[in-house]
DNA sequence: CAGCAGGGGGCGT
DNA sequence: CGCCCCCTGCTGT
């Protein structure tokens, strides 16, 4: 790797973390932006997910302009509804033989990829689907396999509501991935020592450690369960029922309280708790757009509100999951989020006037980077004078004029800062574009500012200043 | 201690 | 107004 090489920085667990970032925000319902309602129960998804795993979903949301629009799956079981959900979330989806043909047919009928095969019949499938065990490969990578085995849960197999929660057990790299996985396992059902093959050494250490914790806080578990064939049968059966379903009741009556609160047509609640869609004919089959009354007033504050928090916590990381969240159509909101973390209000309206040519996701990269940054203590931001503390103290005296929004001229389009000089400015985009155009002609270092270099000419090759100030 | 980054004065155009 | 330069505080090693 010579001079300007080109460097490969690869994030080892990336697949896993992903799965598992995007698990954890469903399962705190961060940034939902729609909801699916079956059966009586809610559950606040992902657009994003869902229109990447299921062509259906995907055109239904382009045509429909609502924020956060409920989708009465009408024809479907709950179960199946989260065993989906936890497929495309996950990946992977551990199912009963007796339940797979009733989920790949809600899976056809939902058009999600990978388990939508409407070619083959069942059976095929089913033959198929032995490669939950392979796909369990991945569920090594994942940064937190807490499977719980559950000896007698072949008993158990009509249950499939943990699938709902597993995520976290098992985290797959996408829906594509596992119908191409599908396909291999055509080839070979029943060789299980590919199990681990994929897998990167590093992710395998690293999980095989959290395996092995977690083997000791429950006691039975070894790292060969995350080969789930081993102890069940091919079609895995859930591990987590117990602790999922508790999470869900955990969150469906505030889903319910918070959907009704806002005020939205759910239509009718059977005595058993299905959900009926007054509206629903019966001749279209699956799902209807009942409303668009639950979106802004009662949801997107608390979205905005949640953002910073899930940043900290779900994306926690220095890379975050910046570009991926780039990616929505509604990142103004969200991004106002981030940029409030420092709990300045003037950011809302520096961040009005934010020239568009920068990428959404990069500005939300570099305004969390820079929120770091300040809340590190750098600049005091928050609150009051925009302007650094480091002024302030350094010249009590100097700092006489008013930060008032007026004052303020080079704004930076990457994050929050402003000032009033554009030399400031640009030494400050510096930062920002990593440029160094100041470069020691002794050494390899490089500088922002030119007078970072000549503080390092002096205090490295003083002589060559000498000798330059001599001539 | 070295480096980074922000503030601000001075000067030329 | 832009550029140059210097000073200074903060942070990481």
């Amino acid at each position: 790797m010579g001079d300007g090489g080109l460097l490969s920085l690869s994030w080892n667990n990336h697949k896993a973390t992903f799965c598992h970032i995007l698990s954890t925000l469903r399962e705190k319902e961060r940034y939902t932006d729609v909801t699916l309602a079956c059966e009586g129960k809610f559950y606040p998804v992902h657009k994003l997910v869902l229109s990447t795993c299921s062509e259906y979903f995907e055109s239904m949301f382009e045509h429909t302009p609502c924020k956060h629009p409920i989708i009465v799956l009408k024809d479907l079981k709950s179960d199946e509804v989260e065993s989906l959900l936890s497929y495309m979330y996950a990946g992977v989806v551990n199912v009963a033989q007796n339940d797979l043909a009733r989920l790949i047919k809600a899976a056809e009928l939902l058009k999600v990829k990978g388990l939508a095969v409407p070619d083959e019949p069942p059976q095929e499938v089913e033959n198929r689907k032995n490669s939950p065990p392979r796909s369990s490969r991945d569920d090594r990578s994942s940064p937190h396999p807490k499977r719980r085995r559950r000896d007698d849960s072949d008993g158990v197999a009509g249950e499939q509501h943990g699938t709902n929660a597993s995520p976290p057990a098992s985290p797959r790299t996408s829906p594509y991935h596992a119908a191409s996985e599908f396909h291999q396992d055509n080839s070979r059902t029943h060789n299980e020592g590919h199990v681990s093959e994929h897998r990167t050494e590093k992710s395998i250490d690293r999980l095989e450690h959290d395996v092995r914790s977690d083997a000791k806080s429950t006691g039975d578990l070894n790292p060969d369960q995350h080969n789930p064939a081993k102890p069940c049968s091919p079609l895995q059966v859930m591990l987590e029922e117990t602790l999922v379903k508790e999470e869900i009741m955990d969150h469906l009556p505030e889903d319910k309280d918070s959907l009704m609160g806002s005020g939205m047509d759910y239509g009718s609640m059977t005595s058993d708790g299905r959900l009926e869609n007054s509206s629903s004919d019966g001749g279209t089959q699956e799902h209807q757009l009942l409303s668009a009354k639950y979106e802004q007033q009662s949801l997107a504050p608390s979205q905005t509100h949640h953002l910073p928090e899930a940043v900290v916590e779900a994306l926690a990381g220095p890379s975050g999951m910046q570009g991926w969240l780039g990616g929505g159509g509604d990142m103004s909101g969200t991004f106002s989020g981030v940029d409030s973390y420092g709990g300045d209000s003037r950011h809302q309206d520096l961040r009005q006037p934010l020239p568009t040519q920068q990428p959404q996701a990069h500005q939300m990269a570099l305004a969390m980077n820079s929120e770091k940054k300040y809340s590190m203590g750098r600049l005091a931001v928050v609150g009051g004078c925009p302007k650094s503390t480091v002024g302030n103290e350094q010249k009590p005296e100097g700092h006489v004029r008013p930060w008032t929004s007026h004052i303020k001229k080079f704004e930076c389009t990457y994050c929050s800062y402003f000032t009033i000089t554009s030399t400031n400015l640009m030494n400050h985009l510096r930062t920002h574009t990593g440029e160094k155009p100041f470069a020691c002609v002794y050494c390899p270092y490089r500088s922002t500012q030119k007078g970072n270099l000549k503080t390092h000419m002096n205090k490295h090759h003083a002589e060559y200043m000498a000798l330059r100030n001599s001539q």
